[in-house]
DNA sequence: AGATGGATCGTCT
DNA sequence: GACGATCCATCTG
């Protein structure tokens, strides 16, 4: 494993690693051929005292170990008939971790076309929507390192978001005001890739890039 | 454009 | 046996 992705996922705290991985590019190497974009859309989550954490109150178990693994190890989750994708964060032990949410596809986009039902900017506007165009149906990358996976990010270069916005992130529920409301979630603003968003938000000029 | 509900299955109680 | 860090078709306005 290489030491820059593993210090890099250590580097800051996890909220601000969710931002800094917006403009950054995820690829998959697939078996139909590699597929990929830019991310604009991630969720921070703050470990064991986090509500909506998998890895509340240290809850450990066979399917989330990834989250204790050290930071740039892939968390692979299954929730219904969907697959997610999240990086573990800081040090091994600490089950901190940013949830993937959504891509501006950009590489392979006829494989991922092919993979998904929905097109446009339906292709990967949502968690588990990318890991179908994709064609993710396992989770054979599940406890892997980003330098020993088929996955990767590139950390050697990032697009410039004009702006990010900070919400509270999606789906989670309504139990602990705090962290129910917390700002974990990040987007690049008006990036018509960003989930849930509003036809009169986006940016069909320069989708939310500088 | 926004709200609602069904699908569907790995995982934990 | 119940529940989601969801997706999508199908309503309504």
């Amino acid at each position: 494993m290489n030491q820059t992705t593993t210090s890099y996922f250590q580097s800051l705290p996890t909220d601000e690693l969710a931002k800094d991985l917006l403009g950054r590019t995820l690829t998959y190497q697939s078996p139909q051929g590699l597929v990929g974009g830019l991310i604009v859309e991630t969720e921070s989550y703050m470990g064991p005292t986090d509500f909506a954490a998998h890895s509340y109150n240290n809850r450990r178990t066979n399917s989330n170990e990834g989250l204790y693994k050290v930071g740039g190890s892939i968390y692979i989750y299954a929730q219904r008939q969907y697959f997610f994708f999240d990086i573990a964060t800081q040090e091994a032990g600490n089950p901190e971790g940013i949830l993937i949410r959504a891509i501006e596809p950009t590489i392979g986009l006829d494989i991922m076309n092919q993979n998904r039902k929905m097109h446009g900017f339906e292709l990967t506007n949502g968690p588990a929507k990318m890991m179908q165009a994709f064609g993710i149906k396992d989770k054979s990358e599940n406890l892997k390192h980003l330098d020993d996976s088929q996955f990767k990010i590139d950390l050697t270069k990032r697009k410039i978001p004009q702006e990010i916005i900070a919400t509270p992130r999606i789906g989670v529920k309504q139990q602990d005001e705090f962290w129910a409301n917390a700002p974990f979630r990040f987007i690049v603003d008006g990036n018509p890739y960003v989930s849930r968003i509003k036809k009169a938000e986006i940016d069909l000029q320069n989708f939310g890039w500088n």
